[in-house]
DNA sequence: CGTTGCGTTGAGACATTTCAAAATGTGTGG
DNA sequence: CCACACATTTTGAAATGTCTCAACGCAACG
């Protein structure tokens, strides 16, 4: 089955026509301007799970958008395991950590079916140039990824198993409701074992964590669809900051 | 006694001046146009030790240059404890996290004396406005900012208590060989409990590793005071990539 | 000279990992 | 569409690294 996230999405729809627009860069700008934006945007196939769209070291050139379904990014430590950096969602955009040095510092995967909008990093640089506010807008996103860089490490620094997983659900809840889904029930579109990599715990560890949520009644979960059964509890367990977690309690 | 770091800096010194100035903003900028900077920049007394630059929740309106001492950002968790997100030293860029939210997302302190050169947001954005390598600058900063994080995350999901102090003093080493100063042997600014605390350690552990490095002839440290006395080993157990350990174990 | 803050050391507790095996799910070719 | 192979998930039991708690040493300081 498809990502929920896709069905939305023809495969060539303009900015301009793309219901992402007002999560996406063309908030930054005004509608005039959305069609500079959409010419110098490349829209690829499909990528298959598992297909990358950079690897680690390749040259930087581009950032994505993804579009529908979802990629993963993950640095390789020098023992050869992988790190996941980071989880992307219809709308959020990829690549920009390469944007000081000549080379991606990650790869990223895709990890279901997925589209992805490119758009190469000279013209958008070019194009920021003569609008203040899409300039403003990326660094307005890249401020944003490093609050919450910020969160995770806190996460990895001080949660123990249980909270790290409730805060990685409420995370993804929130997401999936500004995307207009149901923060109540969703299918995870990464295994058990990528979401441990992230978290920083075994496989086992995160299995072990849904059985004991399960048996608390806070989720149902049925191997990769999760419902969130008692959000309240959830947020508290997660601890973040209220903010983040206002909206996944109150409306549902 | 004050940091080794102080003492080259007159407390009024302009940037075109400033021994800083290749590491910092002014980096970006023609020699005729650092002025420009230099104008905009606020420079205050000096900040002792625990005084703060700015408290989380503060509203955002700058970001600052450490230009002597030292400064830790941390955020408070729910339950009281803070968690500390990042050193600064001299030449280093403090508060751009806050940029796309009304107010800072994290405190930032003085851990030594302290000075800093303060940019009004809005000033620097305006004049960034015309001078498109101040802004590339800025990008890069919060890019390399990202990178960095994602190193972070990789210590504290993946490496072991030795490992992150290792990379913690190697990253220390090249931090300071980059500002002119010894990488073999340094001062550490930060408490053993602010170390542990940002490496997602408890003091005790920190403290232990520290003995055994020590016993290993690893390190030669006495209090505050550290020597790198196996640099080479240091990096292997730190395990990084080799690019940014490269400049602390050839040249010393 | 007691007080206070910081660093060190030891012993036991504990959460998570590791290892191993079974159960379940998924994809592929016949 | 079934059967088989392979990957993923779950569960259990033992191993382990780090934390917690507690005590002590040391230096700075009023």
């Amino acid at each position: 089955m498809a990502s929920k996230l896709n069905v939305r999405h023809a495969s060539q729809v303009a900015c301009r026509d793309c219901s992402l627009s007002p999560l996406c860069l063309p908030l930054a700008l005004k509608i005039e301007d959305i069609d500079e934006l959409d010419e110098i945007i490349k829209r690829g196939r499909p990528l298959k799970k598992g297909e990358h769209l950079f690897l680690e070291g390749d040259s930087f050139h581009s950032v994505f958008a993804v579009r529908s379904g979802a990629l993963k990014t993950y640095t390789s430590t020098n023992e050869g395991e992988e790190q996941i950096t980071g989880f992307y969602l219809p709308s959020e955009l990829v690549g920009l950590s390469g944007l000081d040095t000549d080379s991606y510092p990650v790869s990223a995967q895709a990890i279901e079916t997925t589209m992805v909008c490119e758009i190469p990093f000279d013209k958008l640089e070019k194009l920021s140039d003569n609008h203040p506010s899409l300039r403003r807008q990326l660094m307005r996103i890249m401020s944003k990824k490093i609050r919450e860089d910020q969160q995770m490490k806190l996460l990895l620094s001080k949660k123990n198993a249980d909270e790290r997983i409730a805060t990685f659900l409420i995370n993804l809840a929130s997401r999936f409701r500004r995307r207009g889904f149901s923060s109540q029930s969703f299918r995870l579109s990464m295994s058990r074992n990528e979401m441990g990599n992230y978290l920083g715990l075994a496989v086992e560890t995160v299995s072990r964590v849904f059985t004991r949520f399960q048996k608390a009644e806070l989720i149902h979960a049925n191997g990769k669809e999760i419902e969130i059964t008692n959000a309240m509890e959830l947020c508290i367990l997660a601890g973040g900051k209220l903010a983040d977690n206002a909206d996944v309690v109150n409306i549902q």
